[in-house]
DNA sequence: CAAGATCCGTTTACGTAGTAAACGGGAGGG
DNA sequence: CCCTCCCGTTTACTACGTAAACGGATCTTG
């Protein structure tokens, strides 16, 4: 009986998250505070017990703080959560160890979106609860599309593709498209990373009146239930990429065989 | 110069959001409370307000009645939320006026899953601010995924695709497929046009300064500009579905030469 | 028709949220 | 030595979700 996610290679976006590194009892030691702080305290905090959770008493305890302290940088709580998406975003760019995942340099645009696309599901299953808020929360320009929420990547996006010979229209209809796939691929992904903990800690009762639904009037879902509770992400994500890859391609070679016409996505 | 969501054929998903049938100064007149009152109630409030601005409180203002008459028919918010999102996605089995998608009977699965896409497409755009609630609330079982939100709706896919030759793996990894398109669209596609009204009525002062982050550090973002803010969301959808229709045919074809070996689509 | 019982919206009240405003103590500079 | 920032605390206010008690219709039953 297979339970989700353990199929038997390792997943190489999935990164063990590494523990806090002072913290002992619970208490934090009273340094002095400061923005950075803060934000690293939130996305912690968030982490461990989920956006919901997080309250500026609550973040402030955990800080070792009061509240109103987090007020003399944060103007807000609003505020604060889009800090925690820049934060938890510009981990893209910092090359944190050896890994491989230097935006800036490239082989091929095809190579730079597949290390793009790991890149970003590396830290959506690294923070589970902050990915929705970066999905969901407004962008600074309403053409910044989640989860690619900084000017700098789409801008990269975009030089990069050019470079390789889209023309704008094509390189932008590509951005969509990929933004697309991206939060619908990652956001149904962490959604259900989230669900298994939450089911896990309300055991609700009767073991044997668990399932809720019986299923004796919907014969297909009765059948496939293993199959469906079956966690194939990493190969599903891999799989919609490289389709999602073929299908520029395409569009680049189409482009460049039919001279200059413009011929998007569309 | 174009401005966005104009394009010159209309978008048949968009359909002109109706008045209400009897409010007259904002007083609703004070009939008996009903469970179904308070969720159309509640629909009307988040797509005239927003999510953020219900409240039980405010929830009852608005239906003529103080907001602890709502526990009398609703357990509490968070269950009001999710009778929300029932009764908006339930918009999909009732058959309105002549529109066409009666979701059971269908020609063919390309045609029943068009039909199904453009159903959540309509409802997606008729509710822009209750679909984000659609795509993050937790669902029943896990491996109902968003934006399907409905045992009956993962049966009925699940049914058509097994029936046109799917073999369950397959269909399920189509399910998989398909539902992560809508979800990744569909949420931008709304994301968007929350974006739009948001940003109108936050006129904000200065209509000069209003360019806040001014883009000569990104030549493409600068360049692109206008066509970047171009909405095509109408075609872009149509061009992704139509694309995953061609790769889910080609899993079906492949499958049926390649006789009874299992081949998903990862 | 009288007398509960039941239904249903209101009133009151409590705990927790975000945050404005006043406060206080310690560090540094004149 | 005193003044003045700096920075965290205290106090206080409003709004939220909701538990609990309340009260007037309306219905049931003898």
């Amino acid at each position: 009986m297979p339970t989700a996610t353990s199929d038997d290679d390792r997943d190489p976006d999935l990164v063990a998250v590494k523990e806090g590194t002072e913290v002992a009892g619970g208490m934090t030691r009273p340094v002095g505070l400061d923005r950075d702080r803060i934000l690293r305290g939130a996305v912690d905090y968030i982490d461990a017990h989920g956006l919901a959770a997080l309250t500026m008493r609550r973040l402030g305890a955990s800080l070792g703080v009061e509240a109103m302290a987090l007020y003399r940088y944060v103007p807000g709580r609003e505020d604060l959560l889009d800090g925690v998406v820049e934060r938890v975003v510009e981990t893209l760019f910092v090359k944190d160890d050896g890994d491989d995942l230097y935006i800036e340099e490239h082989n091929g645009w095809q190579d730079y979106l597949m290390r793009l696309a790991h890149g970003i599901r590396r830290i959506a299953l690294a923070h589970p609860s902050v990915f929705p808020l970066i999905a969901s929360r407004p962008p600074a320009a309403p053409w910044v599309r989640p989860p690619l929420r900084s000017l700098r990547l789409v801008e990269s996006f975009l030089g990069t593709l050019t470079e390789a010979g889209f023309s704008d229209q094509a390189a932008i209809a590509a951005y969509r498209a990929y933004s697309s796939f991206l939060l619908g691929h990652l956001l149904l992904e962490v959604t259900q990373l989230g669900a298994q903990v939450s089911l896990l800690d309300q055991p609700e009762g009767d073991p044997e009146a668990q399932r809720k639904t019986d299923l004796t009037l919907f014969p297909n879902l009765q059948r496939t239930e293993q199959l469906l509770s079956l966690d194939k992400s990493a190969a599903e994500f891999e799989d919609a990429l490289e389709n999602l890859l073929d299908r520029l391609e395409g569009v680049l070679r189409e482009a460049r065989n039919s001279g200059g016409e413009v011929e998007d996505l569309a």
